[in-house]
DNA sequence: CGGGAATGCTGAACATCTTAACAGTTATAA
DNA sequence: TTATAACTGTTAAGATGTTCAGCATTCCCG
């Protein structure tokens, strides 16, 4: 195919291997306490921070809405969190971390550090940095200004 | 949570995040043609290297044989792609763009890549070169040994 | 106070991911 | 040749992603 740009680069592609690769190291893991990636950062993120909505541990675990209320009633039916309705709005729903929740989240933390310790000693401490700080950045990237397809010019 | 370790980075969790970040500079695009990220992977595979068999495409668009199966079933239903059996080993699938498929990859095509460069623009060329170098460097970690969650030593 | 707008979560429909098991085909060796 | 292993794709089941619509609650302003 004759494709004169040279810039054909497959960015969305390449985060997405890298971060099969990446994974390829933690799944086993999560996989022998029956847990998905999901579950597994909503766990951390609950025991980081504490109890708080959905909305937020949607924000922060990378999930949207609609796929959060099911993992969350599983994650209750599995008895690793709780959840309930804000007292003064009935609207939030706040999540927090159960007992055996907190346990099995302490059991694994570890082991999720040594996995990522072999991660950075394999590919480098510096160049890990490195990659972290592009990324973060390249997370701020502003949104798309609406719809460039270049039809609909809203009213 | 007493975590003593100050590497707690959450490289999976930055790597989605920068993935949806770009993506959804791309998403507008496919969803107005009524495609998926999957689907228009594939079709930008085949239009770059030619029909190929199913087992290929799986490995070069990241997508798992199980899911492949069904995507290249609605492909061929939506008229994008050809699948036929190998004549010399029927148990490979060789797939190919139709007609129709070809065209709207072309169609698509530059537009794609005026989001890519809007990207490039926003985030700098340099740094994009910088971060597609490590990505790829990422992508060659070598695969976690065996079983480390401590329970099985095999031999 | 009252009603429309905004907010937060859930339901629904479809597509994809993930793991395990299966089926058809081909290659290999006794 | 024939039993077996290896290879390729598919089916199955459950979980999650994605978009759109809906419902309840709360906010805000007249």
């Amino acid at each position: 195919m004759d494709r004169s740009n040279p810039h054909q680069h497959r960015l969305p592609q390449h985060l997405l291997r890298a971060r099969e690769a990446v994974m390829a190291y933690f799944r086993p893991l999560l996989n022998s306490r029956g847990l998905t990636e999901q579950q597994w950062r909503i766990l951390r993120l609950l025991a980081d921070r504490g109890e708080m909505e959905a909305g937020m541990v949607a924000d922060l675990a990378c999930i949207l809405p609609p796929s959060l209320t099911g993992i969350l009633v599983r994650m209750e039916k599995a008895g690793l969190v709780h959840r309930r309705k804000d007292k003064t709005d009935s609207r939030r729903l706040i999540v927090s971390l159960s007992a055996e929740g907190r346990s099995l989240t302490q059991e694994i933390a570890p082991q999720s550090a040594a996995c990522y310790e072999q991660i950075e000693r394999h590919f480098g401490e510096a160049k890990l940095e490195q990659l972290l700080t592009l990324l973060m950045e390249l997370e701020r990237l502003p949104a798309p200004q609406a719809t460039p397809v270049g039809s609909e010019a809203e009213d």
